[in-house]
DNA sequence: GGAATGATGTACT
DNA sequence: GTACATCATTCCG
């Protein structure tokens, strides 16, 4: 199977890169490879599609009502893992960022597959590239990512992102409501990389 | 204890 | 485009 492969290299984040800002930090991630290396294979895809939850004032946010034992993972430091289970049959998967104990992540919404792509296809059932990982919980299932991962670090683990060498440019990034949810949709918390043919929806 | 709801995906019309 | 699967968490009484 042929698959478009970006030339640079990608490098290891360190855990200052999920620190500040959360909706800057999401931006930042556009572009960046989550890697997930399982039993000697390497799955991997570049993101092209992010969402910010912001702490306690975002209504949208899991930790819009302080912490609980669902949410707990998004008041770890910048770097961990949050991830949940929705619609009683679905995950999705988040980055921890912002500050320690304030509870804000960034969703990771659609991937550009890359590695592993046999992998991938197996585990999702279905050939086509364009449905591997264009969706927040198709890319879990594509990665192999489940409830195990809730709470682990993403600094240094088997599970991490790794960053392009040459961030996007701002100009190419587009932002809109977040998807799916109903309050604050006035806030244009989704971010994803303009024209790019791998988002969740254009 | 009970009911509503959800950061979705798939199948089918 | 619309219907539906399916269940933990949350909120209300």
């Amino acid at each position: 199977m042929s698959v478009t492969r970006s030339s640079r290299t990608p490098g290891l984040a360190d855990r200052e890169l999920f620190r500040g800002s959360t909706p800057a930090v999401a931006r930042r991630l556009l572009g960046a490879w989550l890697v997930h290396d399982e039993a000697g294979e390497r799955i991997a895809g570049r993101i092209v599609e992010v969402e910010a939850y912001l702490s306690r004032a975002d209504p949208a946010s899991h930790s819009h009502g302080g912490p609980t034992a669902r949410n707990a993972s998004m008041f770890l430091a910048p770097g961990h893992a949050y991830v949940y289970r929705i619609y009683g049959m679905h995950h999705c998967f988040n980055v921890v960022t912002g500050r320690k104990g304030i509870g804000e992540a960034v969703l990771i919404r659609a991937l550009e597959p890359l590695e592993g792509l046999e992998t991938m296809v197996s585990r999702r059932g279905r050939a086509r590239a364009r449905e591997l990982c264009s969706g927040p919980a198709k890319l879990v299932q594509a990665l192999g990512i489940g409830p195990r991962h809730d709470g682990l670090d993403l600094v240094g683990g088997a599970l991490r992102i790794e960053l392009a060498a040459e961030p996007i440019g701002d100009v190419t990034i587009r932002a809109g409501p977040r998807v799916g949810i109903s309050k604050a949709v006035d806030l244009h918390l989704r971010f994803a990389i303009a024209g790019d043919p791998w988002l969740s929806r254009p």
